[in-house]
DNA sequence: TTCATATGTGACAATACAGTCACCTATTAA
DNA sequence: TTAATAGGTGACTGTATTGTCACATATGAA
């Protein structure tokens, strides 16, 4: 009876970076981002499995969900990774109390993994 | 030449996870269990909105992904939150050290927005 | 056993998304 | 100015995903 029956998503206000992370080509677009801020050309040059009109739009949604941050530099673009959405996401579901535990587990995981902490 | 060439997508290690948390569905499924476990039935009378399939397909892309842990109890099934996975996914872009400024910045941000730590 | 409740599953239709094409603008060097 | 490089965009197609149906199994109560 009500005209709002075709609403198709709920769509909570982190939406737009949940969708950004959940395709393997962009993740990996902030793998390398997170070592250090690179041009739109040098991560086209990273995927040539990809053309570069793929590799932009992936960095426009990345960059509609905040997880990138662009500087202009004569007809250069710096992309730079941005942790702060990333830490809202992760924050959603985990308290800082299971903080603790969940985050023992993983150092747990990780020393049993790792087995020595060289490097 | 090679066959290999229709592999579709990267599809890196978290993957499950990423994909799970792309649907705001799926999101909400994961708030109601912050506040503690629930049985299938009760979420699907959570979400009069979807089918019970639909409910149940959504439980198991988050089971798949070991974001819900389940537990069978007679003609029962608990659902719980497991947070290891949110860890494990913040942590690839967010080194120890980083965490510090993103920490604090969403903490400011809070205190700006609530204003008052009453509660 | 019989019935009601809670859960599990294969096949299908509508929609959303990833990736591509061709074409365009802006900055730098010669 | 001309040429070369870096970046930007609308429209299209194949595939994946969401949500639905009907039907099936398992546990608990009467």
């Amino acid at each position: 009876m009500d005209d709002a029956k075709q609403q198709p998503k709920p769509a909570d206000s982190l939406d737009d970076v949940f969708r950004a992370l959940a395709d393997p080509t962009r993740r990996a677009l902030l793998d390398e981002l997170k070592g250090g801020a690179r041009t739109t050309s040098q991560l086209v040059a990273l995927f040539p499995e990809m053309t570069r009109f793929g590799v932009m739009k992936h960095l426009k949604v990345l960059e509609d969900a905040s997880l990138v941050l662009t500087r202009k530099e004569g007809r250069l673009r710096w992309n730079h990774l941005n942790a702060v959405p990333l830490r809202q996401m992760y924050e959603r579901w985990v308290s800082q109390y299971e903080d603790q535990w969940a985050g023992s587990l993983l150092r747990l995981k990780d020393k049993i993994e790792q087995n020595s902490q060289g490097e």
